[in-house]
This record gives structure tokens, C-alpha cells and sequence, in this order.
DNA sequence: ATCTCAACCTCCAGACATTAGAGGTTTGAG
DNA sequence: CTCAAACCTCTAATGTCTGGAGGTTGAGAT
């Protein structure tokens, strides 16, 4: 049996974050000991697990959660996960897709301003005051 | 002189938001009708373009204040822009990366699922639960 | 057996950048 | 002059945590 803080130390999410977890109900509610404090075994360390990982993917709460009932009905075909995973993957390229025009633009925003002209010249506050520079859209 | 609903259509910004950026400070506030509501000028179009811009590449409002207050001494040397700029070039960058790596660990998960087996031996599933299936690290 | 102090508990509030709603007032076009 | 649309302020909610206050428990050392 694990204590939240044992738990939190083998998985890298915080004691208050496991807590706000369970409230939200991604986690079920922890057994406890005599003394009121949550204790956990090794099917709660998996689950936090898969938690964490999908939010490093960037999934949201909703998201794992529907993961989560739809993997606690282990006989039926995979189609919607399969569905939110690939709904997800689109949404990463998009983000990603903006990223790299905001990555341009910065880059020479920065590469024509050497830190030693007056501000009033300055090619950073000229380029943000005047969208007409963007060289992409965004 | 705009209203603030002339001057969120003008800039695709919300009319809630205008108001918040005034309460923020990144807005001075506006002059009033007799009536009391707000009224703009070019000056405020081009200074909500600006904010409007900075955060589409992805500033924090404070980055934006910042650069604001810097914007009104044009007498002084843009290091400090400069600086603002580059700092938040490199969180671009390190963004981008992450999120490669998602797209990267998305698409193999979402190739290895037909959507038609099921769920226990979903890949999905798989290998969000497990992170050790996972190539890269995040 | 007792002491001690880190770790736990609950509840509440804050962070961020908006967005929405309630309830009331002003504007401007017909 | 009327009346709907747009405006006003104030409050509260969104989502995902994160921190603190104030009090209790657990476990190792004496």
C-alpha cells in the first residue's frame, strides 16, 4: 500500500493533483487507512499513470475520461478510441502548424534588432504594431 | 470615434476582452459618451492590433505591459525588447519540439489501431498505459 | 511508551486569459 | 418617439492545477 505521497513520487504528478484527480473523477476514491489518509495500490500507480501520460499528450480530462469508461468495457471493438486519439492527432498538427509561423515571425523580428537602435526604431515594436509586416498570416 | 463593438469587430477581439485588457492596464481608459460608454480612437485600434498580435504569438499579458511601457520611453536602447522577444522565442521553440514529439508518438499510436479489434488489445489503450512502448521520451 | 516532525487531511483561494449572464441604461435608425 | 440592439457594471464560471491555513496521523528515534 501506497501513501499519496509515495504515489506522487513514482508517477512525477503532485499530491494535490492526485487529489484534484480523484475529485474529478479520473481516479476512484482511494481506500484509507484508519487515520483518514488515502492508501494505494499497484492498479491506482497504473491508472495515474496512463493519466499522466495521456495529459503529457495533451489530452483533456474529458477526453481520459471517456478513455477511461471506454477501456472498462474491454470486449467491444476500439473504433472511438481509435477516433479520439486521431481527433487529437489533428488538433496537435494544428497547433503545431501555428507555432512554427509565430517561430518564423519571431525569429526575424529578433534578427533585425541588434538591442542598440531607440525603441522608436525598434523592429520588434514596429512588427507587432503593424501586422502589415507579418510576412505569414496568423 | 468607435464604440467597443466597432472596435472588436475591427480587430477580432471580444468586447468582454476589450474591457479585461482595459482592467489589465494593457488599454488606457477610454474617453466616455455623456451616456457613459466607451469611445475609441485610431490610436486605440492600433494599440489593440498590437496587443491583439502579441498575444496571438503567444505573449503573456504582463510580457505585453512590459512592452508597452518600454514602447513609451522611444528614447532608450530596444535591448530590453530585444531580450523579451528572444526569451519568448526560445519557449516557441521548445513548444514545437514537445509537440513534435506528441504528433510523432500520436501517429504511431493511432497506426497501429484499425479501430476494429478490441479494446483490451487496443494499441491506444496499449500504450498509453504502458509507457515503456512509447520511442521517444516526454 | 513517548516524542517529534514530516506528511497527511479538508477547505478555500488564487493563477491565467478570457467568456457569459443578470439586471439595468443609452444609442441610433426608422 | 419608439424600440431593439448595443452598451454599462458586477459577478461568476471556465480548465487545470497549485498553494496556504489550520488541524490530524504515521513512523522512526529515543
Amino acid at each position: 500500500m501506497l501513501s499519496i505521497g509515495d504515489l506522487s513520487k513514482r508517477t512525477g504528478v503532485k499530491v494535490p493533483t492526485i487529489r484534484y484527480y480523484e475529485q474529478m473523477g479520473l481516479l476512484a476514491a482511494a481506500t484509507r487507512s484508519e487515520g483518514n489518509q488515502r492508501r494505494y495500490e499497484r492498479s491506482d500507480l497504473d491508472r495515474l499513470a496512463f493519466i499522466r501520460h495521456a495529459r503529457d499528450l495533451g489530452l483533456d480530462i474529458s477526453a481520459i475520461r471517456e478513455l477511461i469508461a471506454l477501456g472498462s468495457h474491454p470486449q467491444q471493438p476500439c473504433g472511438d478510441i481509435d477516433r479520439i486519439a486521431a481527433e487529437h492527432l489533428s488538433g496537435v498538427r494544428e497547433k503545431i502548424a501555428k507555432l512554427k509561423k509565430l517561430e518564423e515571425e519571431l525569429e526575424r523580428i529578433v534578427s533585425h534588432c541588434d538591442g542598440n537602435h531607440a525603441i522608436k526604431d525598434c523592429y520588434v515594436i514596429r512588427s507587432l504594431s503593424d501586422h502589415g509586416l507579418c510576412e505569414g498570416e496568423h
